[in-house]
DNA sequence: GTCTATATTGCGATAGAC
DNA sequence: GTCTATCGCAATATAGAC
């Protein structure tokens, strides 16, 4: 029946690390669900720390590679960069719903095994938020008066924060399957906007 | 030496709650770091959850006084209500430097006992803001265009994103003792110009 | 590659002496 | 109120049969 062990503990696994965090899990709690047996994890993992890795790195690949890429986008405006930006991060925390716990998990109680990546991932999102902000002001895109540090902070919280609250809105909110999206492009717009000189 | 153990208690598990997580944390380290017996956990707290419990409420007061202080304020304008709202939390978040760790951590893996807490501040705030931005609209302070949940979730990123990303941020960012306040304002007052009309 | 059985450690909690 | 000692259990991990 089980043609990949593997993939299904990976499976089980992410959905439980999710939810409850790499402490609140216990391995035999992920060989029950997947219906396997509790050796399987030594087999393919080595630990319960291998198979946390395992699951952090599939789940932090794709944004990984979207802020690379964006980052090479030089020949088009900051404000354009930063709308690719906002899109990109929208698109893949549609494709990926767990992917927020693990980013937010790791934010608030680092593990020693996803701290550094995390911390490497923020640390390339800010530079590229930053150079795109100080690129726009010097163009007269954005305003002058900018402090480029706290308005990269404020992107940042923007796009991050709803897919981060989702699961708690959603008990008091009707979200559609179009949410993420549209809450990305209208808060997007509302930021442009807080960062744009005054209309004259 | 120790005047008061149940303080001590407190005091040690809270930092390590906020750092680890409730799971993350045996009660024998909390004792151990606290320098006192691991049965003392149960002639205060009952049990692991009920000193979890204690430290949850106790770091939750002052958040859940501030929204109920504010949203009495009926008698100022929305813009007025929320800097007043905008400026308690940077408040609350100086003194209570624990407090995002704790609400990050039960918006990610709720613990159940926490949850509901988290659920009710969350909802009251929510409720806050939008009646703000509606009554805001209204009288046209805000632009007529405005989605009011999405607005609001913005408003909720930008205020909390910062305190909860600040420890990873520090590791390679200088952050004063003054930056709560001066993120605060100037997020605060990009949001403000992203919501109101266009200047003409 | 999957199983059973087990080694070892640490957990939360409490009984009972002081 | 604080201690020692211990119970019962669940944790991770692995040795070895199949």
């Amino acid at each position: 029946m089980e043609l990949d062990s593997r993939k299904k503990i990976i499976e089980v696994a992410t959905a439980l690390f999710a939810r409850k965090g790499f402490a609140g899990v216990s391995v035999r709690e992920v060989t029950k669900e997947a219906q396997i047996n509790v050796s399987a994890i030594s087999y393919y993992f080595a630990s319960k720390e291998g198979l946390y890795q395992a699951v952090l790195t599939e789940q932090l690949a794709p944004i990984l590679n979207a802020v690379a890429f964006v980052r090479e986008q030089k020949d088009i405006s900051p404000v354009q960069r930063l709308t690719l930006y906002a899109g990109n991060i929208a698109q893949i925390h549609a494709n990926s719903p767990f992917l927020s716990r693990f980013m937010n998990g790791e934010l608030t109680n680092p593990t020693g095994y996803g701290g550094p990546i995390i911390e490497q991932h923020l640390s390339q999102a800010y530079q590229f938020i930053t150079d795109a902000l100080q690129e726009g002001i010097e163009r007269g895109d954005f305003r002058a008066d900018l402090n480029i540090t706290y308005a990269a902070v404020s992107l940042a919280g923007i796009l991050n924060f709803f897919f981060i609250a989702k699961p708690l809105l959603q008990k008091f909110l009707p979200l559609g399957a179009e949410a993420n999206n549209e809450y990305t492009t209208h808060a997007f717009a509302l930021y442009l906007r807080g960062i744009m000189p005054s209309a004259r």
